[in-house]
DNA sequence: TATTATATTTTGAGCAGTCAAAACACTGCG
DNA sequence: CGCAGTGTTTTGACTGCTCAAAATATAATA
């Protein structure tokens, strides 16, 4: 069985791939994801290698095997339906999820998930949006658009944030900007480097950086 | 903070002491609630010391601090809520409940068990019929007798099960031996080291060693 | 091409927790 | 008293994970 370690190591490993793109994930956004100095990623994904979970590319970076993959998956479903529970059924505030989800997820058995998905009516997504993967490791493609490919204009749904950092998390939340709220763009500049959105129930205006932009996922409709 | 180590160290060195009565605790005890061998049990209980969670009294063997008790009645206090969730909210078997609580306990924050407590509308007891500290840390006074000293012809309700072992509980279970079911005594040989009870509603009989029985806990009546 | 900056790996060390086995200290007899 | 048995402590070693700092490789720039 893999220590508590080795599951977060490969959860990160999916997540920054999937932040990135394409190509391997490089040991230096691995080592500050994983919150360790860049030696200490070497050593351990060296080891992730030996152990078939990962497939290292000195100089170049780390990729997940099947096998690491399918570990991914569960993870990430534990983590998911872990914060869906701690919103919906103890009353967390939406933006204080993860940093007990991020404990709980190395510590349910499999039984407890399933009965838990179960006892929640099976949810698609978490409370910033994510897909929730299935027991047999199935995950719906994430949707959303980021808001700053978004022309002026348009009207969008918000669909997922980005959930790694809690002060984010809370911005957002007091500008409105949570799953399922409505907005119009309002302005989308490339110089000034900002977004800007209007509340459509409120008529509240916020703008946000370019860069924060990127971790608000939208569906564009109307 | 305490590891998850020191954490359960503590508890068992509580709940060890509880079933002793009184005095300190041996470190053969120890090291065998533990499942550790005598050396490390050693070594664990003088760095206990150092931080004043216990006083370790060399070749006697050890006692709880204030501060150790503390640490104790909130292992006690998350393990028995999470147990009780897992069987009311969850639906775990009464029986298999243990393990799973004996990791979670060491994963979840305050916030986690206060809420959790809140949502399961402040229950005084476990699954097993054991009490449940409260926030602040009381705790109420384990009620019942063991089923050893009861004498033939009384009439009794179980109260607690001692809750170490899957096995022992599976077995109580089939034989309807589960907290608030009511039973007569009708024999209770020591020559013979045995208790034989009688389930009321159904009638079963149902023989038990002394030892087993003296981990039954029923409070008299009528 | 030579130089510099940056990313990566290697090395040596430390901490928490564990075991096996040897050394030691108390029973309680005979 | 002396000795055996049992419980306890000490010692040396190992695993998993980590860091700091030195060594090395690669990419970028002049
Ligand atoms: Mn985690
Ligand atoms: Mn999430
Ligand atoms: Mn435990
Ligand atoms: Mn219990």
């Amino acid at each position: 069985m893999p220590t508590s370690t080795v599951e977060q190591y490969i959860k990160i490993i999916y997540t920054q791939r999937e932040h990135l793109g394409e190509g391997v994930v490089p040991m230096k956004r691995l080592s500050e994801a994983m919150g360790v100095t860049p030696g200490t990623a070497t050593t351990m994904v060296k080891h992730l290698d030996e152990v078939e979970l990962v497939r290292y590319q000195p100089r170049q970076g780390v990729l997940l095997t099947e096998k690491g993959e399918n570990l991914a998956l569960r993870m990430l479903r534990r983590h998911r339906l872990i914060e869906t529970f701690l919103e919906q059924v103890l009353g967390y505030d939406w933006s204080e999820v993860h940093a007990d989800a991020e404990r709980l997820e190395h510590a349910v058995s499999d039984r407890f998930i399933d009965k838990l998905e179960d006892y929640l009516g099976y949810p698609e997504v978490d409370p910033h949006g994510d897909p929730i993967p299935t027991a047999s490791g199935a995950i719906e493609p994430a949707i959303g658009i980021p808001l700053n490919t978004c022309a002026p204009g348009r009207r969008v749904q918000i669909a997922r944030l980005i959930d790694d950092d809690t002060d984010f998390l809370v911005y957002m939340k007091n500008s409105m900007i949570v799953p399922g709220q409505d907005f119009g763009v309002r302005e989308n500049s490339a110089v000034a480097g900002t977004v800007t959105i209007e509340h459509l129930a409120t008529r509240r205006v916020v703008t946000v950086g370019f860069e924060p932009a990127g971790r608000i996922l939208v569906s564009e409709h109307g």
